[in-house]
DNA sequence: GTCTATAGGGGGATAGAC
DNA sequence: GTCTATCCCCCTATAGAC
């Protein structure tokens, strides 16, 4: 936030200017498809200044790697340990947040399991995801629920999967859907919009089943 | 099965097995950061026969590509246009028949939907998925529930969607439900043998809501 | 059909001027 | 910090002997 710059689009320093050209690259294409070239055109800049600035085309990779994990689990972290939510109001709040955010960048999830299925090791050792998510306030309503009775699906480990599986597969698959829905971008887009409202319905039965 | 060769490994023909390791590698790596040389080293032959018999990477690869898209939709088409079967009987046949298959191919999903972002135009000129999906039996049964008011859920897109991504999606995301489940192979195997239980039951609540 | 050897090009990275 | 020019390795593909 220093000088002001950040908030006018032109006056981006180089550095931002080739991270922001990477993301795009690396998550339309992965890891092997994308040419440092291609980075540095689409930044507008010399192939020499990338090396300059990140040393090699696989510590930018690395970078933009753990941003965009970051920036995945961001949408569900900030819901997790929020101690005045009720559970059913959580599961709301990650569908919509999901939902908002892959609508502006559908190319994440594919990017990330990609990127976790080639390097697990170093994801998992700087992210913590199991510990913070059996840790969570979320944990442990969705206990509370089953001891009372509430809910029956008694594994959170399928629950989660559901959740996840019903908000992201259809980004990972979207090529696929609009294919056989013969949609538009903008219809994907209402398509998944619409989600918003069903998928915690759907997933309130889920819950009460065994 | 000229020859009854078909039936043991090692008499393989040299063909078949450059495609065999070809299908590992790419499976596993994708098509850009797999090499020739790995492939004609898995297959125990010389890198220059690869190219005598498929001419090229990106030939060869497309072979693979379509043959894993056809045996994947393979599991569902067998069951779409059974006319014997009901439309219950045929949800529990497509969850069984995916996960036997991904439960011993677990890369075939995140293979495909990679290919098919990269290549959609060529795969969906071939294989005409759209048209056999809305003709088959088990749309038009799929109509019927809804016109006799047994299901409510009306949008057989959103339907499809739900059923691939809670079958699916756990073998895509498997590296993290791994890690966040502390789940070794065979650990993660039985969780998604449990999940042919489960997904018909879930989906008979999905239907149901509106 | 199968091999060895090598051509040919592409892509990541760096040297060095400005 | 930014550029031009270039190095050099690696990878696909082919030529040609057997």
């Amino acid at each position: 936030m220093s000088r002001d710059k950040v908030s006018l689009k032109m006056d981006v320093d180089t550095q931002t200017k080739i991270k922001n050209a990477a993301r795009l690259m690396f998550h339309r294409k992965g890891f092997a498809a994308t040419r440092t070239r291609d980075i540095a055109e689409e930044a507008g800049i010399n192939l020499a200044l990338l090396n300059y600035y990140f040393r090699s085309k696989q510590k930018l990779f690395d970078i933009i790697m753990m941003e965009t994990m970051q920036s995945f689990f961001q949408a569900m972290a900030v819901v997790l340990n929020d101690e005045q939510s009720t559970f059913k109001e959580k599961i709301t709040a990650i569908a919509n947040n999901y939902i908002d955010l892959l609508s502006v960048e559908p190319e994440i999830p594919l990017f990330l399991m990609n990127a976790v299925r080639s390097n697990p090791n170093v994801i998992f050792e700087k992210l913590p995801i199991k510990q913070f998510f059996l840790n969570s306030v979320f944990i442990k309503q969705f206990d509370e629920m089953v001891s009372k009775g509430k809910i029956v699906h008694n594994d959170p480990l399928q629950f989660v999967v559901n959740m996840l599986g019903l908000i992201v597969f259809p980004f990972i698959a979207r090529p696929m859907v609009k294919e056989v829905g013969g949609l538009s971008d903008i219809q994907f887009d209402k398509m998944m919009y619409e989600r918003r409202r069903l998928i915690p319905l759907w997933i309130k039965f889920i819950l009460k089943t065994k």
